[in-house]
DNA sequence: CGACCATTTGATATGGATCAAGCGATGTGG
DNA sequence: CCACATCGCTTGATCCATATCAAATGGTCG
């Protein structure tokens, strides 16, 4: 909503300077203008031009729809070093995508990747790779969307430890509402199947936010 | 599975020459071998080596999963026009695709279709095109997988009359349990659905394999 | 401390799965 | 040409996982 500040070659190369660990993409997404927005503040919405691609540098961000009916359906969880508002069809995002903690994030113009894309082929291929993980990410979701109750939470437990990369302590940064979002469930199944996760000693809920895996492949065995 | 004929200067024009009013990439990605495969035969598997790309000329694919569990979750189905098989992340299939009905296909190496996208920005922009069309369609399958039972079959019809477009009439090359998978229910409430529609004068079912579709803005409402 | 919001827990309802049987079309052999 | 087997589909009866409705608890921030 907020239209960031154009592109220019001493916030490009403030940009690159800030080039850190972030995940998978390397180094060449790694160039854009740095924006914060506070926590549960709205990052772009769905119909709105698409402008503009992010990455997120720290906090995260969730991408939903609002569907007919009123339920909310969340596309996905944005963590540190992940890029979204990139992939849109046609010129309008088909998300909206606002901000679950206090986040800031690289935005950099689509127009500007398309360029540098045409122009440097490692660029081009590391979108295309990007793109091909993102299908994956979203044909995942539809398998998700198959299991049982106990299967999606064990397996977005599962997920979400992954990306973290905190070994067994998960601190979750979206509400018990933002996860029955995603997973297709009511924040009441939720809340159940993680007690439930809590009194097969798979897990510990040691705040509502911080859960502590204990036994992983009990976990695994659940996600199926 | 069975490896097409390599690409040659011969079958490439003969391929061109083929060139029809196939849906909506045009023209540049009409290019390949023609094959054939029989009703319920195997085209490719999950895990082979993803070498080849395929466009549809005539009959119908699924493509799917066999989950642990054992159940088959179908991806999508592909019908004359429709690309499958080229977007693959890494080096295999990530689905197992098969002929529905005895259907021909064009079959294209990816590598190919990569060293073309590389030269002719134009071909780029189609492939990049289409992966947003198709990534679009997954997504719409995660939402498709929340409704209720009447709202996916009646969301499945309006899809494929649209694709097929033959008007109000619409004819299914694939079984119950082809839908069911697709839709994530079982025969049993997909075949009840269609006759709850039926009753509700929505639709009628002439035989199985063919639906007419009698109030559109009905099952539109249904599908909510 | 008190108010508010998020989460958990409890009781009940329900949509779709499961189990089981019947039916209709298609094809095959006698 | 018909009897019969087969396969895909429909219909029926029951069960169960999750939704829904409702209330209690707990954590956070003024």
């Amino acid at each position: 909503m907020p239209p960031p500040p154009a592109l220019r070659t001493d916030t490009f190369r403030r940009a690159i300077s800030m080039r850190n660990a972030l995940a998978p993409l390397s180094h060449t997404l790694n160039l854009g203008t740095p924006v914060s927005y506070r926590r549960n503040t709205e990052i772009f919405g769905e119909k709105e031009p698409a402008d503009y691609a992010y990455r997120v540098i720290s906090g995260s961000v969730r991408t939903y729809k609002i569907l007919d009916d009123g339920r909310r359906q969340i596309g996905g969880f944005h963590l540190p070093g992940d890029i979204f508002g990139l992939l849109e069809f046609g010129d309008e995002h088909t998300f909206s995508a606002d901000a679950i903690t206090d986040t800031t994030v690289l935005v950099v113009k689509r127009k500007t990747l398309a360029v540098l894309a045409g122009r440097h082929p490692a660029i081009a291929r590391e979108l295309f790779t990007f793109t091909g993980r993102e299908l994956r990410r979203v044909q995942d979701h539809v398998l998700l969307l198959l299991k049982t109750a106990q299967e999606r939470v064990a397996g977005f437990l599962l997920e979400m430890a992954e990306r973290t990369c905190a070994g067994n302590v998960v601190d979750l940064p979206m509400s018990r509402q933002d996860i029955a979002d995603y997973l297709g469930l009511t924040i009441e199944t939720v809340s159940r199947t993680l007690t439930g996760l809590e009194s097969a000693a798979a897990i510990e809920v040691s705040t509502a936010r911080r859960i502590v895996l204990r036994n992983r492949s009990a976990l695994r065995r659940l996600d199926s």
